[in-house]
DNA sequence: ACAAAAGTGTTTACCATACACCCATGC
DNA sequence: GCATGGGTGTATGGTAAACACTTTTGT
């Protein structure tokens, strides 16, 4: 530390770290991936992969570096956004340790591999975490919990929910990514409608694909839009 | 620092800072609050009041005692949050230093005094800082715009509006609000309807003000809600 | 032919817009 | 009375929800 250090004992140098919540739909379930800890403190307890930022790296940088050490993931295809700062002094046990907090979305991934801290890396369905299943380390639940809101709400006024999706995707996936994360039916024919009239939302390929069983589905990739105006709202559902 | 430290040179300890975006609206302006920097660096030029977090307190905590200290403001009164960590590397000649950019609104408030790495602070029109008035200091342009989006955004899908009203306030007042940071003119007989259809947005309180001229106006305070559904959302305006 | 999923059409009810109009006050 | 802003009423057009219906494939 050098000399421009303020004279003052009320202020401390702190480490940073970046912490990441990773979601992916998978079959009918939003999953985040979660680590075992390989290291003290919390040794063993589920958390989510991160770690410190290294000295010539942006925070978003370090994000990137850290999905690709502690999940193996190649960040470029995802989408990565910063969530916010969690900075409270007591939040590590070992000193003051702010951290800053990354969402990243993808189209369902490969199991990811251990990392360096990691002893193992994997998916947790978050339908299953609210059950006290497994405490996450640190403030980790409310970073997770802060992570979900933040996803949900994305979904109704950006065109997010197509980084869940392998372009080209079809209206039917994108269907189900708002169908799983919204917890609640859709219907096809008034979802199909909206996504099509929001200019720029996707952007037709001309190719098909042939389901398991149906009729063919026409394939989309990504708009160049990110707002989505009028907003996709959830409305009451089916339930009118 | 202690001996938990990452054993590898590419790690090092940052200094933490919170850095503030106040807004107000004032007559037909919003503004923000700016000082001058009384120390090196960028000396002498206009930046965002912030400083460095201390070592037992939140981030929260910390940007409510910049905000006291620097602009002489009580932030009990204000809507506090949180807008996202910058970390660029270069982004302090002194070296690594992570701010935590927050985001206060609140109603017209006094001239505040200049704090103690200020020489003076001072409400600043937004509307004319993006002419190269005067450039800030640091990154603060990047962190001013990303403020002023997210309060454009925020206005549509939150009841922050009325942090810019002192309680208790009329719907012209909280009109005016929108009409200043959208720079748009809204209809207020549709504007009232959108407001008290929206449950818990505001909640009556049966007293009434005189205005200068015209008929008394009915007084109304902040609702319990926080979210607005359906949003608020600017149309077309009143161009169709 | 049937099942299953994609995609189209249509009805209906609601709601935002625009704007005309009335109300309450100071001067 | 008149000016000024607060507040109410209402016709109209657009649109979202609900759902019936058609299309295209595999078996």
């Amino acid at each position: 530390m050098e000399d421009w250090l303020k004279a003052s004992t009320e202020v401390e140098a702190s480490w940073v770290t970046v912490d990441l919540a990773i979601f992916t739909v998978r079959g009918d379930q939003l999953m985040v991936l979660l680590i075992e800890r390989g290291l003290e403190p919390f040794l063993g307890q589920p958390a989510l992969p991160g770690g410190y930022v290294q000295k010539r790296e942006t925070l978003h940088e370090g994000a990137l570096r850290e999905l690709k050490e502690e999940a193996g993931i190649d960040g470029r295809q995802l989408h990565l956004e910063q969530l916010g700062a969690y900075g409270d002094p007591l939040r590590d046990p070992r000193g003051r340790v702010v951290t800053i907090a990354y969402l990243a979305l993808g189209p369902d991934l490969p199991t990811p591999v251990g990392g360096t801290d990691a002893r193992r890396a994997y998916w947790a369905p978050v339908s299953q975490l609210g059950s006290g299943a497994a405490q996450l380390a640190f403030d980790h639940p409310a970073i997770l919990t802060d992570a979900l809101e933040e996803v949900r709400r994305k979904l109704e006024y950006t065109a997010v929910a197509t980084a869940f999706c392998r372009d080209p995707f079809t209206l039917s996936e994108l269907r189900t990514v708002y169908e799983v994360i919204w917890g609640q039916q859709l219907d096809p024919s008034n979802f199909r409608r909206k996504v099509l009239n929001t200019s720029g939302f996707v952007r037709p390929t001309g190719e098909q694909r042939l389901p398991p069983t149906g009729r063919p589905a026409a394939l989309y990739r990504r708009g160049n839009a990110w707002l989505l105006s009028p907003p996709l709202l959830r409305g009451t559902g089916h339930t009118t």
